[in-house]
RNA sequence: GGGAGCAUAGCUCAGCUGGGAGAGCACUUGCCUUACAAGCAAGGGGUCACAGGUUCGAGCCCUGUUGUUCCCACCA
């Protein structure tokens, strides 16, 4: 039917094109109210900086893989794509790409700056949105947002303006964490923490008569310039006399008190601290307890300020430098210790994190985070796995204030007018052309959102939000989120406070958690180390299906899992293997549209297959439902691949290229119909090739929008399933046999099958199947053993025996010591069933079902073993 | 300091509510059998980290120990 099919499968004849035809089909399109149940997810929006990485093929797969099962099952199913604008990634390439031309931020003033980002936006910014299309992701590009499009920013400064007015949002001066190289404030959760080797410096503080010193220990010395205070613990016997008196802080010469404060350990360096409140979160608070002065001495750029006196000017390393230097010519420094501690890191750049005393704006937590602990707690949200709501709660019960302005150009500006002539600042969604109370002019705050803010919003204000559209009604809630566990504090748990406080209702259902990809030592991939892979050369190479097969299976939700090519291999090994199983199939049958026939036309190897089908059916879509999707993964690859091909086309030769046309006819058929469902149950993991097939096999244009596969209790035929069993347990043994009495696979050989009575007839449809399974060309079947010739084989299964002559072709030695063998197996069955059997606790605890599976085991074993000596005893 | 994960075949990992240990790769043997050598068939290989406990029964539940990874906190 189709002889120019090649061997081999070559997906770069197949993807592109079916993605093409899916798109402009419009198959991916979803609308509001059709009357079917809305699914909907929302993308985490990759940043338009990025190039697809294995992370988003992770995350992008297990979304396409849930939205394709649910429109198959029937669901108006939206997968709402878009982008990111990434404020600080975005802005520090485009301050690089300047750098090249020569160019600074100053130069070209705000109005440029952001007339160029929004060029370099469109230029770069769907790079990575199309190449989420090789990935096979069925996003409704139609509907694709981006966080800093206009309805975004609507939003984002409705919620502003709201959350203020409330008194929720508001500015103040607070420590907060500077990064010198992004020169911008950041979040507490864009802090990363490494552990950094340094050196603790013992400085000694002296009186300012001399007559009294106190000795600090430091990890950074050229905050010094800040100190406004001395801290010792007011219970400390060594210092407690010092407490209310003074020293000067040396190569600074500025008077500071010595105060008593519980932060200060005794048992920690010398039980002496320096007060720095200006850069120090600690510090500013005891600073605080004991109205100490608050002196910032750093630039916006990380150099010391005018306060730093000599050292004005200098970086802060170069401070340092110079510091310790004078420290050590004065001879108040001590000593050095080595240290090792914990420094903040920047998340973009891992510039050490300088904290500074700024005025920002802030985001008051405490009140919005209780009704989003609420919703976890209370089930309305749930994660999967379950074990990071733990980690969720922690983070959401020890929340802080959130900082979100950011010393940027790029992203959504804040919303505040500030009136230079009388002060007054307002809040406003519109801007105000004057002052309110003066009538002067007003000029907007010049700092922009944490990228985050607007992150935040995005089940909404994807929808449509402000706007009440019919978008919004449908589809929020959304089903399912899915993401890394590396942004839950980023991204969800903001996400889950504003659905509550905005929409006063839960943004998704479901957070469907994943890990992240390691290379194949367990590293963690990153672009320093040079240990990525680049999802888009496993596609070239393998196909979008393989690499997606090969990041499910064989994996469970939440846990990390490695990378390697022999896995990614083996999903195309499977894509091969389908492929021949359809060129079989399509060479072999000569039309495709055929109902299965009445069950009294059926095989018993067609009931099987159907039975079997009708099995995996319910556990993979159970497994889906659950969202075990490794375990769905993998159980449609073995009856595919162990079940369908290996046994049931083996199986199907002989009636498909044999002479009978109705048998024929009921083949095909059984064979279509089950090789169809399956395709369907691996659409969502592999979305090409089984369109690719499905529509060579199904006159329906898509297996897209077919629907999922049900149970059909019709065809569940459990005692031929347990016949066919019983044959395939032969056809293992005689294979066995074969191979260990070297019994040329060109041989061929005959058999005497002994069966139960009632099994006769059904052994006896069977027994042609032995012959393409197991080289036996004779077969016969009885109830009798009869007499059995010494130099035969004698086959005990479960359930059945067989006879084969050989003895021209071992020796009958071997027969003797496999019978023994065999003879050791069995008994060791039987004592196992015997002592679970004998044990008065099992017989009276154990439920009925396992105590009569375990008798029904025993009778078996005990039937085998029976024929056996018997065997032996005749041999004998 | 607090929390979490992991420890199962040589390697990478599955194993759902407890009822006789699995996959892929690797390895051994035999096969180009008219869908597939990216394949077929047969086979070897595991006191499920350790020690207790619960149970008729534990890879699975509880406690502890060891090793390992990660997250949070941040004593300068």
């Amino acid at each position: 039917m189709h002889p120019e099919m090649e061997k081999t499968y070559d997906h770069t004849r197949v993807e592109t094109a079916l993605y093409k035809k899916w798109e402009e089909k419009g198959y991916f399109h979803a609308r509001p109210n059709t009357g079917k149940p809305p699914y909907t997810i929302v993308i985490p929006p990759p940043n338009i900086t990025g190039r697809l990485h294995m992370g988003h093929a992770i995350d992008e797969t297990l979304q396409d893989v849930l939205i394709r099962y649910k429109r198959m099952s029937g669901f108006e199913t939206l997968w709402m794509p878009g982008t990111d604008h990434a404020s600080i990634a975005t802005e520090v390439k485009i301050v690089e790409q300047m750098a090249k031309e020569g160019l600074t931020k100053k130069d070209i003033g705000r109005e440029g700056f952001l007339k160029r980002a929004w060029a370099w936006r469109e230029e770069y910014g769907s790079t990575i949105v199309k190449q989420l299309r090789y990935l096979g992701s069925s996003c409704d590009w139609e509907r694709e947002r981006f966080t800093m499009d206009d309805g975004c920013n609507k939003a984002v400064i409705k919620v502003f303006v709201s959350l203020y007015n409330k008194g929720l949002i508001y500015r103040g001066d607070r420590i907060i964490n500077w990064c010198p190289d992004c020169k911008t404030a950041l979040s507490d959760a864009e802090v990363e923490y490494e552990e950094q080797s340094s050196h603790l410096w013992h400085v000694r503080y002296d009186a300012p008569d001399k007559s009294y010193s106190i000795t600090v220990a430091t990890t950074r010395p050229e905050t010094m310039l800040g100190d406004t205070a001395v801290a010792v613990n007011p219970e400390d016997p060594r210092y407690k006399d010092l407490i209310g008196k003074t020293v000067v802080i040396p190569a600074v010469g500025r008077e500071i008190p010595i105060v008593g404060d519980e932060y200060c350990e005794m048992e920690f360096g010398t039980g002496a601290v320096k007060i720095t409140p200006g850069h120090d979160p600690n510090d500013f608070e005891v600073a605080q307890r004991h109205q100490l002065p608050v002196l910032r001495v750093y630039t916006d750029n990380g150099y010391i300020n005018e306060l730093g006196g000599k050292y004005v000017g200098m970086e802060r390393y170069e401070c340092r430098k110079a510091i310790v230097k004078d420290l050590e010519e004065s001879g108040n420094l001590i000593k050095i210790e080595p240290y090792s501690h914990n420094v903040g890191t920047c998340y973009r750049c891992h510039t050490t994190i300088e904290p500074i005393v700024s005025k920002q704006w802030f985001v008051d937590m405490k009140p919005l985070a209780a009704s989003a602990i609420e919703a976890v707690r209370s089930g309305e949200i749930k994660f999967v796995p379950e074990r990071f709501e733990k980690t969720y709660f922690n983070w959401m019960e020890n929340i802080r204030d959130w900082c979100i302005s950011r010393q940027l150009w790029w992203g959504h500006r804040i919303p505040a007018y500030y009136c230079d002539a009388c002060g007054k600042m307002v809040v406003a969604e519109e801007a105000p052309d004057k002052c309110p109370d003066c009538g002067g002019a007003l000029r907007q705050d010049e700092d922009v959102l944490d990228t985050w803010f607007s992150s935040g919003m995005w089940p909404f204000s994807t929808l449509g939000y402000p706007e009440e559209t019919d978008e919004l009604k449908y589809f929020y809630p959304t089903s399912t989120l899915v993401t890394g566990y590396d942004i839950i504090f980023f991204w969800v748990a903001r996400m889950i406070v504003f659905g509550y406080e905005v929409m006063k209702e839960r943004p998704f259902e479901t957070v469907y958690v994943h890990g992240i990809m390691r290379d194949s030592l367990g590293r963690k991939m990153s672009k320093s180390l040079g240990n990525g892979i680049d999802p888009l050369e496993v596609i070239e190479k393998h196909g979008a299906d393989s690499l997606r097969f090969s990041l499910l299976a064989g994996n469970s939700s939440g846990n990390d899992m490695r990378f390697y090519w022999e896995k990614v291999e083996a999903a195309r090994n499977f894509c091969n293997k389908i492929y021949n199983a359809a060129r079989f199939v399509l060479m072999g049958v000569s039309e495709t549209n055929m109902e299965l026939p009445g069950e009294d036309m059926l095989e018993i190897a067609d009931r099987w297959i159907l039975s079997r089908l009708n099995e995996i059916i319910g556990e993979v879509t159970r497994n889906l439902d659950g969202y075990e999707l490794g375990l769905a993964s993998q159980k449609i690859y073995d009856f595919i691949w162990s079940e369908y091909c290996d046994w049931y086309i083996e199986i199907a030769k002989s009636r498909l290229y044999g002479e009978n046309a109705e048998e024929k006819a009921v083949v095909s058929s059984v064979l279509i119909h089950v090789f169809k469902a399956s395709l369907k149950l691996l659409h969502p993991f592999m979305p090409f090739i089984t369109e690719e097939i499905f529509t060579k096999l199904s006159d329906e244009e898509t297996i897209m929008l077919s629907a999922w596969p049900k149970q059909n209790e019709r065809y569940s035929f459990d005692a031929d399933c347990a016949r066919m069993n019983k044959l395939m347990e032969l056809v293992r043994a005689i294979r066995n046999l074969r191979a260990e009495m070297k019994v040329p696979p060109a041989q061929k050989i005959s058999a005497r099958l002994i069966v139960d009575a009632a099994d006769i007839d059904a052994f006896s449809a069977m027994g042609g199947y032995l012959n393409k399974l197991a080289g036996v060309e004779r077969v016969t079947v009885s109830a009798e053993a009869g007499e059995i010739p010494k130099s035969d084989m004698h086959i005990v299964c479960e359930g059945a025996e067989a006879v084969i002559p050989l003895s021209s072709l071992i020796d009958p030695e071997k027969e003797r010591a496999r019978v023994q063998k065999e003879i050791e197996r069995v008994s060791a069955d039987i004592e196992r069933a015997n002592a679970k059997l004998n044990n008065a606790g099992f017989l009276a605890k154990a439920p009925q079902s396992v105590v009569e599976e375990e008798q029904g085991k025993l009778a078996l074993s005990k039937d085998m073993l029976n024929k056996l000596l018997e065997r032996l005893g005749s041999l004998n």
